[in-house]
DNA sequence: CCGAAACTGAACCGAATGGTTTACGTTCAA
DNA sequence: TTGAACGTAAACCATTCGGTTCAGTTTCGG
């Protein structure tokens, strides 16, 4: 029996996938050359195209492994003995990191870029990450804790609202290169902002 | 003296910009041949290249020009004797409508696809969306009508608050595709949802 | 109605594309 | 030791790319 039960066959797999995502993510579908993928991943073009039939799948494998990893990102490990409202302060600068974050810039230019060529990319991606993300935040709000301090009807809208108010101000301006790395502070600034524009609105009366 | 004082020479470079205008939207900037774009123009290759000297110009120009008609959209004409709350409805619906047109949604994906290969058009995008919104809704926010119902401190910021909630639940289901056409009921509830969060934060006490 | 400027279509270029094949190592288990 | 599986480099294919050239046609102001 294998150690790491490797469905897919070859030694080289990874570093192909591993290649191929450093030029997607850098050139985009069409900007990116299968030569320069067997090269950045010190693989031959044979060895490459021995594992995906051709271009379109080797892209598709690569977001496909980009969007389990996005949907595995954990942000609500022990709420413990926080309020609710430092609680909400975590989740929003879990989710402004994340959103600032080499791999989350990349992954939602490409998705954006791609979507209209691969809708089923367009829906992977949503499903991983702000569908998942979510449904989380919603559960939260839904659990006892939140609910005796919130007052929520529609939790997931809810969940969209504050999701959305942590893009505020920072992530557009990262994603158009008018910002480059934005401070820790910066990041509290928004994440404090967005709970209490938040909290103004669902906490309870 | 000419009537239309045509900077740029020849009869045919509005079909030029159009049909690169088409293209480009279509296949982003990787996947527009310069072929396609001509035939799609109604134009000979040896015309477009007798307007710009090489693909990126084109595409920078054709990008010039939906910089500027998007700085153009006006959304605050005459609030007259709207109240506050009335004034922030009607700017979340023109502000929705515009992120999910074709248009507004055309040129997101386009602009965050090609922010990293042309800094400049980032910068572009950014500024003349944005930045030049969010502008105009701060000094809204000022007015002594406003101020008199609301209490801002940080105009800016608050501005892109509310931006940011017309985008919650359908801006990015459209980009990804995973809805297609929200209808005027699905626009006005997320305006209203939008008003409200931030009325509960920004309302005068 | 003339002549210059704009435009055309198609041929052409070199380079690069995605993709295939070949002829030759290397590894490793039976 | 054998031989199958995996990997390699490089040549090769047809196609397409961005871009140029040019001889001929259309347009239009004076």
């Amino acid at each position: 029996m294998n150690a790491e039960a490797q469905i897919k066959k070859g030694r080289k797999y990874d570093q192909v996938i591993e290649g191929a995502r450093s030029v997607f993510m850098r050139e985009g579908y069409e900007g990116a050359s299968v030569d320069e993928i067997a090269r950045d991943a010190g693989v031959s073009k044979a060895t490459l195209y021995s594992y995906f039939p051709d271009k379109q799948h080797l892209f598709l494998a690569v977001l496909e492994t980009e969007c389990a990893q996005q949907a595995e990102i954990e942000f609500l490990n022990d709420t413990g003995d926080l309020t609710v409202e430092q609680t909400l302060h975590v989740i929003c600068k879990t989710m402004i990191t994340f959103f600032l974050s080499r791999f989350g810039q990349d992954m939602f230019r490409v998705c954006v870029a791609e979507a209209q060529r691969f809708p089923e990319l367009g829906r992977a991606f949503y499903e991983s990450g702000p569908r998942k993300w979510g449904r989380k935040i919603a559960l939260y709000l839904d659990s006892p804790k939140a609910r005796a301090a919130l007052c929520v009807q529609d939790s997931l809208l809810a969940a969209d609202q504050l999701a959305q108010l942590c893009r505020a101000d920072l992530m557009l301006k990262v994603l158009f290169g008018i910002q480059q790395n934005p401070s820790e502070d910066d990041i509290d600034r928004v994440a404090a902002e967005a709970v209490k524009t938040f909290l103004a609105r669902y906490r309870r009366a």
